[in-house]
DNA sequence: CCATCGATGTTGACAGTGTCAATATCGGAC
DNA sequence: GTCCGATATTGACACTGTCAACATCGATGG
């Protein structure tokens, strides 16, 4: 195959790696079918064969981004543990660090790539398959927090709609500080917004089993 | 003037009218000069004397529902005056109530308005007259905040950050159930789940002065 | 009273987009 | 070896934002 066959063969594969450099450099907006058919080496049109219409595609960079997200999340989690590497880490100080090692883990990626970061939320905002695809981050949430109750951090009637108020926190702070007013405040403020908000859901859990929250230990752990 | 002057006369704010029905009506997205140079009755390019360009009239969209969600914060802190009516209402419970009102008032506002409300935050993300543009909203929540150090209920030492944390909560739950992954869920799951990230807030600031928070006497506030 | 000028609105054009319909080209199955 | 379905192409349509050149008006000054 010296010349470029007629049929692509990877066409798909190569048109959502090329959407999500677009998004990555230019956010959702900047990814577009010609442009990317362009790219691709293929003309116009080609996409129709692997996606209804644009939106698919959003949809596509949107999945990518969420499963890196998951994966910045794992890599968090790991270098907790390993982190702590010889000393005993008490069961209540680890399932809070965790918890907010994975929020941590949302903010920074929005953060380091703000473009996918809103591609993963500009597409197709109202279909159902949301439940599936944010599944990944929110399933990890969901254990964290599990974690929290079994060590008697979190009392188990304050769990109902835990998910959402901890999503909804780092979410909002991640869309203020990245694509809204928040996005000129200065680095080392961010961070310490962010404890500031992080530090308020562990002293609001806490609060429901009359738990201590030194939010010091927190802050320590990464 | 039987026939249509050639000078509209009142262009920019007949435009802005326009692209805020727009924006109400479909969104940011839905908002383009050529369609609202039609509407108006004006021919394309005319807009071009009044905004530099596409991005400039979502500007004065966003402030618009700026100023919407500032009434509509207002009317709710004065329903809660009214209310209580006769029966006096203790300084920290108006105040804690005060807080929820906003926050509540704010989410209202996005579900009621998602178009505006996400055209709000679609324009110009990062320019610093947001700092101005929110101020409407900011200033309100400040002085709530403040009020809470004022009664005792939130510590001085927890009150910087805290509109951030606010917000941030607020405008996550607000994204997410408005244009976001949450949008499918219920109604009453929603206004159930709001309840859940209020009163996390109020029983976090609780915390930090040792103060009682039974969340039923906040969700009785209106 | 009339000329001039700046503000405002218009016309025309250009490059770009998403999407539909019709057409061409290939690889594999019968 | 021929046909067929999947894949890619070409062409067109209706849009869009934006720039440049031109037209029209109201007020201002002589």
């Amino acid at each position: 195959m010296t010349g470029a066959a007629y049929h692509h063969g990877r066409l798909r594969e190569a048109l959502v790696e090329e959407a999500v450099a677009a998004a990555r450099a230019h956010g959702p907006g900047g990814v577009g079918l010609r442009e990317l058919a362009r790219r691709v080496g293929v003309s116009h049109n080609a996409a129709y064969r692997h996606f209804a219409h644009r939106e698919d595609l959003l949809v596509a960079v949107a999945d990518h981004a969420m499963t890196e997200v998951v994966g910045a999340m794992r890599v968090r989690l790991a270098d907790l543990d390993a982190g702590g590497g010889s000393v005993e880490v008490a069961p209540v100080l680890r399932a809070r660090r965790r918890l907010t090692a994975i929020g941590r883990a949302y903010v920074d990626y929005a953060l380091r790539e703000p473009g996918l970061f809103q591609a993963a939320f500009a597409a197709l905002a109202g279909d159902g398959d949301w439940r599936r695809r944010g599944q990944g981050p929110l399933d990890l949430l969901g254990e964290a927090l599990d974690e929290l109750v079994d060590v008697g951090f979190l009392a188990p009637a304050a769990r109902p709609g835990a998910e959402v108020t901890c999503w909804s926190a780092v979410h909002g702070f991640a869309m203020l500080t990245v694509a809204g007013p928040l996005a000129g405040v200065a680095v080392l403020d961010r961070a310490a917004t962010l404890d500031t908000v992080l530090t308020s859901i562990d002293r609001s859990y806490a609060a429901t089993t009359g738990s201590a929250a030194d939010p010091a230990d927190l802050i320590a752990g990464t």
